[in-house]
RNA sequence: GCCCUCGUAGCUCAGUGGAUAGAGCGUUGGUCUCCGAAGCCAUGUGCGCAGGUUCGAUUCCUGCCGAGGGCACCA
């Protein structure tokens, strides 16, 4: 249990009651809002509850808050009391305190609070970059973001499945091919690369790989001798079809080297051919059709999604008779409906937003999200700009400049490339300044934060400490009293209520605040004067060791926090110089 | 034309509708006989503009101004 969850079941079990008194009656979902305190000498927490209620209760919202205070008398709490308009400020006893602070571990102390929130069976979906070249650094944001985020998710009680989609169909793919096929060609023969093909110079390299590694079929294989008089036209047919399903999966192997670079796992890779092979994708619109969603016109079948707030009806089937990519979108997610997932979460890239409401229109179309509990939620990806010196880097590889994954990863450290991802909100645009992520990197907040973990860790050995469970929930007389041990100390508390908050919201910049904070926390209580356990072990044993505690227990949760954002938690601290 | 994101301190940005709006960088000045100075302390008259909803708006809604991105029978 969290302190928050503590207070809350109180609060709202007495505005219950109170709500009652006076012959009404609150929905059945009404919690009390908890809040923090801006400052420790105002309590712990806070609840507006008292002025949100004024109206519906028609009573002031300070004549509610007394009568709140007086169904609150509770030992869990030392001090409740009214300020200002009607807030109420509560202060929590040190048995309110031991009640939820009784475990010995962080991590199992997480487990033990899976039940404050509602645990789902979720897909969550990202990055899924097409297989037709390496990942940009949006895609790696993405990458970051939500592999943080499903470790957050994970962390706090559901079950989480990370998926990657791969588009190994289509005309991107058949561009692919073709890609590979000019390559090929060129090698032989002077001829010019297609506008519409894939310009990139890693074709060619792929290119290599697949000649050396793979049995080239007869038809296919170029000689200088075969090539003298044969049919371009067809050979390139048939070489592209051969090519490109090589290409895709020589291009994803590699996607998949730079995602495992980032720290960044996926538990499946599903293919959206599999789903044409299947036949999926043209069920799905006949399903579509069968509830009446569709129309025709010029001989293509079209979605009217406008029923569920687009703009202007799509089409799911060409007048050729060929499905479109939304299409197998839709047959997709349909799939992951089947699949048993209560909630599915995507991260798509910037260009996909006018997708949302076409495709939640589609799901809504079959019937998912009738149910309670059933959520259909894209995060969109803002793109990155990337600076260096303050100034943009041009993205263009032609020019030798910087714009892949695997580029930023040679050039920034892997911690503080995840750090400076998950710092901003990826629904808003991100300035990537390489400069300050590389010069400045004594300033740089990821270092801070792992400083004072390496710190930690330095007392440890100072103070010849070996690790231990502890027993918090005893020691808070020990941090009462002292700003620096008992705002530290509450702070460490609210991680979980922080992780809670992030499994709800996907706001994961939240996290490195945090962390930054328990950081500048640590390291006041560590200049503080009363607080140097050196020289406590000397006079109060007991003091000085109420005090490791509280390092273990910041080191712990610094530890986690920085688990749960794919960063290390160094135990010492190197300059490179 | 439509859609998305964003206008908060000199700069980069926090701030799930609440009590004196916070950090970092930069500036200036202090600070290592002391568990790590990647640290600590001091130093600041800022929510683009106008309405609306609300007991209460930086936060939600509408309009305007400004910045960036996106709008296929491509994927």
């Amino acid at each position: 249990m969290t302190l928050r969850y503590l207070i809350r079941q109180a609060v709202t079990a007495a505005a219950r009651r109170i709500a009652a008194d006076l012959n009404n009656t609150l929905p059945e979902d009404f919690a009390a809002r908890i809040d923090y305190t801006p400052a420790l000498k105002f309590g712990h927490y806070a609840t507006p509850v008292a002025m949100e209620l004024a109206k519906v209760l028609r009573q002031s919202p300070r004549a509610i808050a007394q009568k709140i205070v007086e169904h609150l008398v509770n030992e869990s709490f030392s001090k409740v009391e009214i300020a200002g308009a009607g807030f109420i400020n509560i202060t929590l006893s040190a048995k309110g305190i031991a009640a939820v602070a009784n475990f010995t571990n962080i991590k199992n102390w997480l487990n033990a609070n899976a039940d404050e929130i509602l645990t789902e069976k979720i897909i969550f979906e990202y990055v899924s970059a097409n297989p037709t070249g390496p990942m940009n650094i949006v895609s790696a944001r993405a990458a970051s973001v939500g592999d943080s985020i499903t470790r957050v998710l994970g962390a706090v009680g559901n079950a989480v499945f990370r998926e990657y989609y791969v588009n190994d169909y289509g005309n991107q793919v058949e561009k692919l091919g073709l890609s590979f096929a000019y390559r090929y060609l060129q090698k032989f023969k002077s001829v010019a690369l297609p506008d519409d093909c894939y310009q990139g110079e890693y074709i060619i390299e792929y290119l290599d790989k697949i000649l050396a590694n793979d049995k080239i079929p007869e038809n296919i294989f170029l000689s200088k001798a075969s090539i003298g008089a044969f049919d371009e036209a067809a050979w390139l047919k048939n070489a592209s079809a051969f090519f490109a399903p090589l290409g895709v999966r020589a291009i994803l192997k590699e996607q998949q080297k730079d995602l495992q670079a980032f720290r960044t796992e996926f538990d499946n890779f599903f293919s959206e051919a599999s789903l044409h092979a299947q036949g999926a994708v043209m069920a799905v619109g006949a399903a579509l059709a069968e509830r009446g969603k569709t129309r025709s016109e010029d001989g293509a079948q079209i979605f009217v999604s406008t029923t569920y707030g687009d703009d202007k009806d799509r089409v799911i089937v060409r007048s050729d008779g060929r499905p479109t990519y939304l299409l197998a979108d839709i047959a997709y997610h349909a799939d992951k409906v089947a699949r048993g997932f209560k909630k599915i979460i995507d991260i798509w890239g910037p260009d996909h937003h006018g997708y949302i409401a076409r495709l939640s229109g589609a799901l809504r179309a079959l019937g998912f999200g009738d149910a309670v509990g059933e959520e259909f939620k894209v995060i969109i990806a803002q793109q990155v700009n990337l600076l260096e010196n303050g100034e943009p880097v041009v993205m263009s590889k032609r020019l030798g400049k910087f714009q892949t994954m695997r580029d930023l990863l040679e050039k920034i450290p892997i911690d503080v490339c995840r750090w400076f991802f998950v710092q901003r909100a990826l629904s808003t645009h991100l300035d990537f300044d390489l400069t300050l992520a590389l010069d400045q990197s004594k300033k740089n907040p990821v270092y801070y934060v792992q400083y004072a973990h390496a710190r930690i860790h330095s007392i440890f050995r100072e103070a010849n400490y070996a690790e231990h469970e502890h027993h918090w929930a005893d020691l808070y007389p020990y941090y009462a009293a002292h700003s620096e041990r008992e705002e530290l100390y509450l702070f460490l508390l609210r991680f979980p209520e922080l992780l809670q908050d992030i499994a709800r919201n996907y706001e994961i910049q939240r996290l490195p605040e945090y962390l930054y904070q328990v950081a500048t926390l640590f390291t006041h209580f560590y200049h503080g004067k009363n607080n140097r356990i050196k020289d406590l072990q000397s006079t109060n044993a007991a003091e000085a060791a109420a005090l490791l505690a509280l390092c273990a227990l910041a080191a712990q949760v610094l530890e986690a926090g920085l688990s749960l954002l794919g960063i290390s938690a160094p135990q010492e601290m190197h300059r490179n110089e």
